[in-house]
DNA sequence: TTTAATGCAAAGCCTTTGCATTTCT
DNA sequence: AGAAATGCAAAGGCTTTGCATTAAA
């Protein structure tokens, strides 16, 4: 893989997407979701995309407990809220920082370079 | 798969170990350590008892950024630690009570039964 | 033209399933 | 005996890789 992108149709769309989906999405989905605005993107060039953006620090992936990889363009630090049952995941402000907290890691347990992950679990609208 | 479970070799092993484990561990490890100990255990029956143990309520499943699956005896809410270079996990104890970030959560997006997973991320004492 | 991106097939890894056999109760 | 647990082989789902081809710079 190289160090920088061309600006192929599918580097664009993708990058393009991402920047108005709500939260994270998994490769499929975002397949699905280009294929609908007449892009078609083939499954393992998606997944390179992604890939090498995630290298680039535009796009961040994740996992839930589902073990899917899930990727979302790389904005400011943030946490979701994923659905128990049809797992939707969405964007969520919280207002508390646990600086604070990743300090106290840092010192005690002798960790470095500690950062933090804070996801929420509930049953969306549509499935309660 | 049955309702209740017996008390076989593989059974008890694993719940007796997981016992002792410091944090969640992966299928692989956690058959690695019971060999150590001279439990041979069969790759499918470990599965298969964790899934069940999952079931029983008895153990915890989670994944982190790797994609991989691991076990953990369900105890009080708590949190982990992660090595970004080796995926060690520890258990990590945290003051913070994000119970109010629930509340408001589940308000704000109308998610029912909100809970949370916060994770943190560092690199462990031996991979710094 | 030089190097990256793409498409296809195939492989890899983790996890689950089907089925016959063994082992608890 | 009856039901659950086990072992093996095989399949499944997601993701990555090798290689020849196409397209961007």
């Amino acid at each position: 893989m190289s160090l920088f992108s061309r600006k192929t149709q599918a580097n664009q769309a993708v990058l393009g997407f991402l920047q108005h989906t709500p939260g994270p999405v998994t490769e499929a989905s975002l397949r699905d979701l280009l294929a609908k605005k007449g892009v078609a993107v083939h499954k393992i060039t998606l997944y390179r995309q992604l890939q090498q953006l995630a290298r680039a620090g535009q796009v961040e992936v994740t996992r839930f407990a589902d073990g899917v990889a899930r990727y979302e363009r790389v904005k400011a630090h943030h946490h979701h809220v994923v659905c128990r049952s049809c797992h939707r995941v969405e964007d969520v402000e919280v207002g508390e920082h646990l600086a604070g907290e990743e300090r106290r890691v840092a010192k005690q347990l002798k960790f470095g370079q500690v950062t933090h992950a804070l996801e929420f679990y509930g049953l969306c609208p549509s499935c309660q």
